[in-house]
DNA sequence: CGCCAGGTTGTTG
DNA sequence: CAACAACATGGC
């Protein structure tokens, strides 16, 4: 009897509890704060789930707040500091987070999009359908399924599965999913579930906590809930 | 030291 | 269109 994707859900919420995602940078810490549940995220913090999913690609976490911390100081965490900011300065502080040269130049390319295709309003994509939205962003040079996914659901709050390493290798090992493409995980994910963005929200917090902490690339399956589901620990 | 980390783009058969 | 290379730093 295969496990479904929302009994997994719970035991996962229940090992981790809630994760109030996307973590915001303050004081060169990550904060998690439960009130991004009842109100909408402002400018200035989807400006940053934008840059900081952007930053985040295939690299760890910790190295992004570097960045970020390092982008603040030199005022080149806003629209104004990065449209005058040369491709050299801002490589510079994006160096700790890795591809600094392409992720420099994707950085400039957001930029780009936000003043010309949103008038320098990030909101006006708050107005669009979930559909259009994903296609503006999916636009952007450096901006992919996994990325635009991540801002629409954490910054914007459409209800958007999101894909990553962590979910693919969880699952794949639960034997929920198979090597599908991107968009199939996805609706897999948003078929099988509740259409709402604070499940989308927590359950792909979980599972990258999950990921980091558990189901690693040499997985601790004598550690994990969902053991008693998993096809992989079950024949290792 | 080698492997891995909250991917995306460009190139090639 | 699938497979593969390139992009790169930092932590363990």
């Amino acid at each position: 009897m295969k496990p479904d994707l929302a009994s997994i859900y719970r035991k996962l919420r229940a090992r981790y509890g809630e994760r109030n995602w996307w973590p915001i940078v303050r004081n060169g810490k990550c904060e998690y704060l439960e009130e991004f549940r009842k109100r909408n995220r402002s400018v200035k913090e989807i400006f940053e789930i934008m840059i900081g999913a952007i930053l985040t690609q295939n690299t760890s976490w910790d190295n992004v707040v570097k960045t970020i911390v390092g982008m603040k100081k030199l005022k080149l965490f806003s629209l104004n500091g990065l449209r005058n900011a040369p491709a050299g300065k801002l490589a510079v502080v994006v160096r700790p987070s890795g591809y600094y040269n392409q992720k420099a130049k994707k950085i400039k390319h957001l930029v780009r999009f936000i003043d010309s295709e949103l008038k320098g309003d990030i909101l006006r994509m708050r107005k669009m359908g979930r559909e259009e939205a994903r296609e503006k962003l999916l636009g952007i040079w450096g901006v992919g399924p996994e990325t635009a996914d991540s801002i629409l659901l954490y910054g914007y709050g459409f209800p958007v599965f999101v894909v990553d390493a962590y979910t693919r290798r969880i699952f794949s090992r639960l034997g929920l999913i198979d090597d599908e493409d991107y968009e199939n995980v996805r609706r897999t994910f948003e078929s099988g579930l509740k259409n709402d963005t604070d499940l989308f929200r927590e359950y792909h917090a979980v599972i990258v906590e999950h990921g980091k902490n558990v189901c690693k690339t040499k997985p601790l399956c004598g550690e994990c809930v969902l053991a008693r589901d998993c096809a992989f620990s079950n024949n290792k």
